[in-house]
DNA sequence: TTGTAGGCGTTATCAA
DNA sequence: TTGATAACGCCTACAA
């Protein structure tokens, strides 16, 4: 009930001019050091928290900025997001995050919201549904600066931090190949319009050719990035004649493993025995598997770190470049498919 | 560069005034239908996005409400933060998630930006370090409506909601006692400050003191919410000498049970032939270690709804009365406490 | 050192 | 149906 304690009140409490309290609460030097003793004093007694959206409408500067997580679930992105913080949390930015649920239509709405409010920048990974890159262009054109992580919307003149999909699921892929003499892959992939299913689609597709091995449609699987995409994916593998199976399962993340991996013990079958199975992404699960998950270890740490830190550069310097960065992955062979450590 | 486009902008585009824009694209009904033509076509194309900053400032509502959450990567807290989003993404209020680290100054850092940002509401789940409650009595007598979740502070006048932590405790413990005939009990605790902490250790006594089992102080180690504390703690009770090891360890969650698994592991010890262990949770990984592990499931996601339908509720209606609400865990019995299942 | 006037973008209110 | 004016809380610029 009891409305807001504003400037105006501890002045007139003071016997004082609004402007005075102001500068007296901002710290500037051009006010008598009791005087700001008085104010500081009766602020605190009268419990004035100073209102931002007033400030903001005068300054266009709200000191906010928001992130646009896909899927606040898969263990990836909350590690990111600790990465960002730690850049914000030594600046004077605050943070705002919104979780799109791996759909476009809430992005859209989280990213409308986050520019009605005038945060500062927005760090942006796309969502599973994404489609409409005409909305990201007008975006870039507004005041509003954009960095994208992870899952990268590009050549559009936004800066972008991500790892190096392509070339880790070739490497991956090609483990299988070299190490274990595989030939039956199967693969179960994410969406191809969005970067990292394309990007380490590409991988995988490159390790084939390299090796001259040929592509079998049925075991190429266009699923998502959820554990139940892989768990459906893998579903439909199984369904197939026995002697049709393929020797190892190579999958765009480690949920869709997980899954996939679930569709596997439900049928009684066995890791690796009956399949050897791989991910990307070094969720914490992992390594707490039963048999533990071969994969592609992301530094999302660091990504969120880099992503933040090109954004405050980009906001706080008029002319920052715009910038691809790509930083590097660690191959983290496990049991999973069928190596010994 | 190119500043924002205001109803004013639009207003002199088409000659008109900028209530009449207002109002046009506000759909009120006392505008013309072609008049509200012009104005929105007109908006579409100037790139026209309300500020909601300026608006804000008129209503003193913001539609906006905040989260903040003590631990963005345990794995509990995004699985609440999808219930809520369930409630708010089918309201018209917008999300903005904090996270504390754990830290109650990088707590009251972020509840005093969400409230220097007049968010109409804020949804609070304490952190490890909170010690002072006058901050939060301070805070519940502002305009800002309060809901604790899970880790409640109660009594200070904010609903909250919370599961029954001291009889869940209880009754894991219980099952130690007698499905398997423990009387070794170790009892890895969370900060007695905090009110999850608190009541899952008086759970915990409570079963000892109904079997009249003694308590020994050195297999009662206060550590935190985390695995490094759950390591940590263990890795103290792994320096007794062997005749003295506890037969059961009792986590006050599950990362303090997965980070204590680390240490036995290291150690070279197997569960449960070694140890028996149980936590409080079920974490996503719960059931995925090599021994799957014992532990209370916990209605995260319900958590997440009903608090946030009590926060909206409170918001939109004045007099809603202020209640603590307890959902219901369920034991998960798995085979890191000898069971055969 | 302090105060006054004006404006940030929007809406409520009253008048036309 | 439309417009003019004032107000939300704060800050910049200028004046005292």
């Amino acid at each position: 009930m009891g409305s807001e304690v504003t400037l105006k009140h501890i002045a007139e409490a003071l016997g004082i001019s609004a402007m005075t309290v102001s500068r007296a609460l901002n710290n500037r030097d051009n006010v008598d050091e009791k005087t700001r003793q008085r104010v500081l004093e009766k602020a605190q007694s009268m419990g004035y928290t100073p209102n931002h959206v007033a400030k903001s409408l005068v300054s266009s500067k709200t000191y906010t900025i928001g992130v646009v997580i896909p899927e606040i679930t898969h263990a990836f992105f909350p590690e990111v997001v600790r990465g960002i913080e730690e850049v914000t949390n030594s600046s004077s930015y605050q943070l705002f995050l919104t979780n799109a649920n791996e759909k476009f239509e809430q992005e859209k709405k989280a990213i409308k919201a986050l520019r009605s409010k005038r945060v500062d920048g927005i760090l942006i990974s796309s969502s599973l549904t994404v489609e409409d890159y005409s909305f990201y262009k007008q975006l870039i054109q507004s005041d509003t600066e954009i960095v994208f992580f992870d899952r990268c919307v590009e050549n559009i003149g936004a800066s972008c931090v991500s790892v190096n999909d392509k070339i880790s699921a070739r490497q991956i892929t090609e483990h299988l190949i070299t190490e274990h003499g595989f030939t039956k892959l199967a693969y179960l992939s994410g969406p191809q319009h969005v970067s990292v299913g394309r990007e380490r689609y590409q991988g995988f597709l490159d390790a084939m050719n390299k090796h001259d091995i040929p592509l079998v449609d049925k075991w190429i699987i266009e699923g998502g990035f959820q554990e139940k995409a892989g768990y459906k994916a893998m579903k439909q593998i199984l369904d197939l004649p026995r002697d049709e199976f393929p020797e190892a399962i190579i999958n765009v993340n480690d949920p869709s493993a997980i899954g996939a991996i679930q569709a596997i013990n439900e049928e009684g079958l066995s890791i690796p025995d009956d399949f050897a199975i791989v991910g990307f992404t070094d969720d914490i699960r992992a390594n707490l598997l039963k048999v533990p998950l071969t994969t592609v270890h992301q530094p999302a740490y660091e990504v969120g770190k880099r992503a933040a830190r090109k954004l405050l550069d980009s906001i706080e310097n008029e002319d920052e470049p715009t910038e691809n960065i790509e930083l590097l992955t660690t191959l983290k062979i496990r049991a999973s498919c069928g190596c010994n450590s």
